[in-house]
DNA sequence: GCATGATCATGC
DNA sequence: GCATGATCATGC
């Protein structure tokens, strides 16, 4: 039927598509324009394609007018014959020249009261997306979706050494519905394998679940954008980057877990002697940190798993009366882009839906303070003890009924036009503080004060970040160290 | 002692 | 040189 490919054979498609190396979406269509049998493009036009109310039409784009096979809205593999899955995905380049993927990959729809009969082996997702062709191309801010250019074209199968990890997320999101807690589902949840809702209208769109009566999103399966910047990085650009590996058997989050806890109660000068670390001049503010990576048998935060899975490790002292002087601090934002972002594509909600955390909680002991009063570092060292590690990540609900609320003051301000006053050397600003909300606030967050980024006026403004707040952040911890104990 | 602004220090 | 994690500093 087709005199392209060889629609049994996966290494025949791959071959064939590698051929779209190189060229634009927009070349594809003006191609397709040229064969006069074609009267496809009757039925979408360019100009179909040129708008943007067809998201995610450039997969289907690319399965009309280059392999000429008709949309399949049945959900067995694209290439059914030979048990292949076509993805069109994005990547994008950074500012320093690095290379990340620029989404998450959706893989398939998850079926509530069917999937909690699979196991990863039986599952329709395996069953799906056992091999995929991965088409990538360039992101390009500002220019039509038209004009990206496909750089890179492979078939890819999940790497035997990623399996179990996937595995256990995939039980962990099977056993969240069958415990009814499909509504409290989060993309945080998991490593590689995600529970993602789907843009604009799964997240307005509910449905029903099997072990409780409270309506859940939609959701899809799908390999979390770290896992996928990790892909792109390793398995289709030829490799240059290296990472560290955890060597750990069993469960990966009880592993570090574990390893980490095993410590508990040793001090920071135990640790540093421990593990030979020591520091010359003023004490380094990521003491901790190389404390926990060396625990974990790492040279640095460069751990292949974590960055696969969007761990971010973060140390915490808690004071010896419980509470948390000290509130979290996230990357910086772009005041121009989040005045223009929605919230179901911000960088926040993103960011706090994909991320895990590992906090680490170092304590502080009665005897601190005496040494802090003096800032006498080595003695202060003796009195701040390896307290509790724990992985975490924000709630659905407090995602979307608070850190929403921040984010739409700040987008409104930013847009309004912020308002500053100087007290002396200092500028106070009318971004929301870390009273107005439970969960988190905007902050400065700069090398001073002069690092600036251009407001949406034209004006530039101190760099700002959301901060989670201190007090959350203790509520939060406080109440797994309690479940820890049980 | 809290709230909020400012900046240090590392690592890439 | 910049981004970011982590904290320090000021003022009420």
């Amino acid at each position: 039927m087709n005199y392209y490919y060889d629609e049994f054979s996966p290494t025949s498609i791959e071959l064939y598509a590698k051929k779209l190396t190189g060229f634009t979406f927009r070349n594809i269509l003006e191609h397709e324009i040229t064969l006069s049998e074609s009267t496809s493009l009757n039925k979408y036009g360019i100009e179909y394609f040129e708008s943007n109310a067809a998201k995610g039409s450039l997969g289907h784009l690319i399965e009309l007018y280059y392999f000429h096979y008709m949309l399949n809205p049945c959900s067995s593999a694209d290439f059914n014959k030979a048990g292949v899955e076509l993805k069109v995905t994005p990547y994008k380049i950074n500012k320093n020249s690095t290379r990340s993927a620029k989404e998450r990959l959706v893989l398939t729809n998850i079926d509530y009261s069917k999937v909690i009969n699979e196991t990863l082996e039986t599952s329709h997702l395996l069953d799906k997306c056992n091999l995929i062709l991965l088409i990538y191309y360039l992101y390009t801010k500002g220019i039509n979706k038209l004009d990206y250019t496909i750089n890179y074209v492979q078939l890819f199968q999940i790497p035997e050494k990623d399996l179990d990890i996937i595995r256990s997320d995939f039980n962990k999101i099977i056993n969240k519905i069958k415990s009814g807690d499909a509504h409290n589902l989060s993309e945080g949840d998991t490593l590689y394998l995600g529970a993602c809702t789907k843009g604009a209208t799964a997240n307005s769109s509910y449905t029903s679940q099997p072990f409780s009566d409270v309506q859940a999103k939609h959701r899809a399966f799908c390999f979390k954008n770290s896992y996928m910047t990790y892909v792109l990085n390793t398995y289709i650009i030829p490799k240059k980057k290296t990472y560290d590996n955890i060597q750990y058997s069993g469960d990966f989050e009880n592993y570090i877990f574990n390893t980490i806890n095993d410590s508990t109660g040793l001090s920071i000068t135990e640790l540093m002697s421990n593990y030979n670390i020591n520091y010359m001049g003023s004490r380094p503010k990521n003491l901790e940190s190389s404390l926990v990576f060396k625990i974990l048998g790492l040279k640095s935060n460069n751990a292949e798993e974590f960055i696969k899975a969007g761990i971010k490790v973060k140390t915490i002292r808690l004071e010896n009366s419980q509470s948390l002087k000290e509130n979290i601090s996230l990357p910086a934002f772009d005041f121009i882009e989040m005045s223009k972002e929605s919230w179901d594509d911000s960088k926040i909600n993103t960011y706090l839906s994909e991320t895990k955390f590992l906090f680490v909680v170092f304590k502080k002991d009665s005897e601190y303070k005496k040494y802090e009063d003096i800032t006498d570092y080595p003695n202060m060292d003796k009195h701040l003890h390896l307290y509790f590690a724990t992985f975490w990540n924000m709630s659905n609900s407090d995602i979307e009924n608070e850190v929403k609320v921040v984010w739409s003051k700040t987008k409104e301000r930013l847009n309004e036009g912020i308002k500053a006053k100087k007290h002396g050397s200092r500028t106070f600003n009318n971004l929301p503080s870390s009273k107005e909300n439970r969960v988190c606030h905007i902050r400065p967050h700069g090398k001073n004060k002069d690092d600036t980024l251009p407001l949406p006026s034209g004006q530039v403004f101190t760099k700002q970040s959301f901060f989670l707040n201190a007090s959350y952040v203790r509520d939060e911890i406080l109440a797994l160290k309690k479940e820890q104990r049980n």
